[in-house]
DNA sequence: CCAAAGTTGGAATTGACATTCCAACGATGC
DNA sequence: GCATCGTTGGAATGTCAATTCCAACTTTGG
């Protein structure tokens, strides 16, 4: 039985923290070069550890892409959080959005999102990862789906107004706009994508 | 000197032939399962060609990854015109995105957009690729442009609103869309997000 | 303390891939 | 018709990746 088939596999302290460095180590090259770009002996040189070392915690490549696509996931949602708890507000909305993007400039429009990188490489090749991705985004939707029901709920938004159309349609912005701020090197077109989006929200504002 | 770098090569009818039958079984290959999951025996497979016929006309296997990448530019223009030469009114708009939306459903959500996912996965491994591929959507946001902007021109849409971003809103959200939709398997988060954006054209409509 | 189980290092295996080389074949223009 | 240059086949080369194996070492629970 492979390592990750297993429910709970026992480890000890050291074990855990070997595995955490392993898959750090794997999510920034991952980020960097892609899932199909990094190798295991690059993995190897970046967390100082044996190649024994990741096919034990690991089984094998795709048991460590997909632990990185969990750990992004996980590493995504507390990188946003707070601010993804308090979505129901357009102020709120676009300090969200404003912060991507000004993380956007910061890198000098290199690198993509960590999610969507993995996302477009993966989906149609690995049906595992793919799931795990789809729950990702799903994670991800959740608080601004949530967030906008709540200003429904509260009055602020039009009943007419479909929040989780606007949710999806918000992030599908985030995403469709950061790839073309990272091929075209300014984050211009990130921030009209999600402005536009968060403008049409606002349109369905009551009063 | 190497081919790509040549001003003109000359090419035989025969060599015209050769040539173009590489880059399409290539650029189906790299649809499929990415520029780095395409090797150059795949490549040789699926066009009946010799290694020594792709390093003669391409150079190396770069060289070959930008050619694909101008041919899926020319394909994606050439498969979308004539519509792209009129999405001058709310209607077109919608005929478009619904086009690919169909599309999108017709190949089982798979695949994603043949321009984005190259973009994706080059973006930040080859200059060479990323400068075509920011050709490449320039080429396909200029008639989105356009058509908007004429738009404005006769008085339809308000004066205030700003065209060239709502273009780029309009081209973010397919691509963020596409890759939602090619995750979850579902056309839906496709047809919302450019819907969403759409109606945020559509509220700038002048009466 | 001591067995069982988890952990680690390092070498060996197997296969694939990008690229090069060279010799032969074919079209083309003068 | 012949010399030149484009075209093609196929083998050879060197590198590197994924994975396996096994022996040695360490932690842990009783």
């Amino acid at each position: 039985m492979k390592p990750e088939q297993q429910q709970k596999r026992r480890l000890t302290a050291p074990g855990r923290k070997t595995r955490e460095r392993i898959v750090e180590a794997a999510a920034e090259l991952m980020f960097r070069h892609g899932a199909g770009g990094t190798s295991i002996p690059d993995v190897q040189a970046a967390a100082g550890v044996s190649a024994s070392q990741i096919y034990h915690y690991f089984g094998d490549k795709q048991g460590l892409v997909l632990a990185v696509v969990d750990h992004q996931t996980d590493a995504k949602i507390a990188q946003q959080r707070p601010l993804l708890d308090n979505l129901d507000s357009i102020e709120a909305l676009r300090e969200w959005c404003d912060g991507a993007g000004d993380r956007l400039d910061a890198a000098g429009c290199e690198g993509g999102c960590e999610i969507g990188s993995l996302a477009s490489e993966l989906a149609d090749r690995d049906q595992s990862a793919r799931t795990g991705l789809a729950a990702a985004f799903d994670r991800w939707e959740a608080p601004i789906r949530s967030g906008l029901a709540r200003m429904q709920a509260r009055g602020e938004l039009s009943p007419s107004a479909d929040t989780d159309a606007l949710a999806t349609a918000l992030l599908a912005a985030v995403q469709g706009g950061m790839l073309l701020s990272q091929v075209r090197r300014s984050s211009t077109a990130y921030r009209q994508a999600v402005s536009s989006v968060i403008d049409h929200v606002e349109s369905h504002l009551v009063r």
